[in-house]
DNA sequence: TTAACGATTAAGCAACCGTTTAATTGTATT
DNA sequence: AATACAATTAAACGGTTGCTTAATCGTTAA
């Protein structure tokens, strides 16, 4: 039971000072409504590697469980998620399946990222 | 049991033609380690509205579960860790404790991520 | 067509995450 | 001192996530 609607009015026993402040605030919450599913991609440190070394060079399956250490149904299994939303592409050539960047969004997040990670130590 | 150590060697039958183009890759991951907790905190919804409201304005914990309709306890549970992240600071002003941003690289990773996010559709 | 192999899918499970309710802390007001 | 209230912490729970093993699919080579 969500008894938040109301908030405004019960809560703060002061006399909703917030609703003037807060309600244009809600309105923006709209531009930010979904970008949580990209940072999502990049919040496990496995999918964040596979992004990167793709962001080097095209790597097949096999590759990228070796150089991550992990077996092919993980890696499998955190491509078929980065192939859903469009953050890599692949292409088949014999046995192997070819996987690549879908485009340079993600590296420029991987380098915002690294230039915050540098300044705070 | 992680038994992936000597993959280069005994997975994909043909003998290790891998290892010569994945050993340089492997060094570089260094250079991504840790980012993914910094993406972790962006990785859900409400932390990233709670990061994009406090670009906004400064706001006490009240106001933000006043805007995002969530208990208090919940709210400051996020804070807790956007907290211990580094990425808010705040203020005690009598009763009411106002938090604002840390610094401005979230702001930066959240425009990027609209950037591309627009462009998808 | 059969065997081999890279990749994917499915099922199961352990660990983690985000919420709720309840109890506690800290500050201000009376 | 006692009460009120914003905020935090603690405990518990339900849902999600990421791995493993096992089975299956798709392609190549014998």
């Amino acid at each position: 039971m969500n008894n938040h609607e109301n908030r405004s009015r019960d809560v703060c026993g002061c006399y909703s000072p917030h609703s003037e402040k807060v309600t244009p605030l809600k309105e923006r919450l709209v531009e930010v409504a979904g970008l949580s599913e990209l940072f999502g991609a990049l919040a496990d440190e496995v999918r964040t590697k596979i992004l990167y070394l793709l962001s080097l060079d095209e790597l097949c399956v096999c590759d990228l469980s070796d150089a991550l250490g992990l077996s092919l149904p993980a890696i499998s299994h955190h491509l078929r998620l980065l192939k859903m939303m469009r953050l890599v592409k692949y292409r088949r050539e014999g046995k192997m399946v070819y996987y690549s960047l879908a485009d340079d969004h993600i590296v420029e997040l991987i380098k915002v990222a690294q230039a915050h990670y540098e300044e705070e130590r």
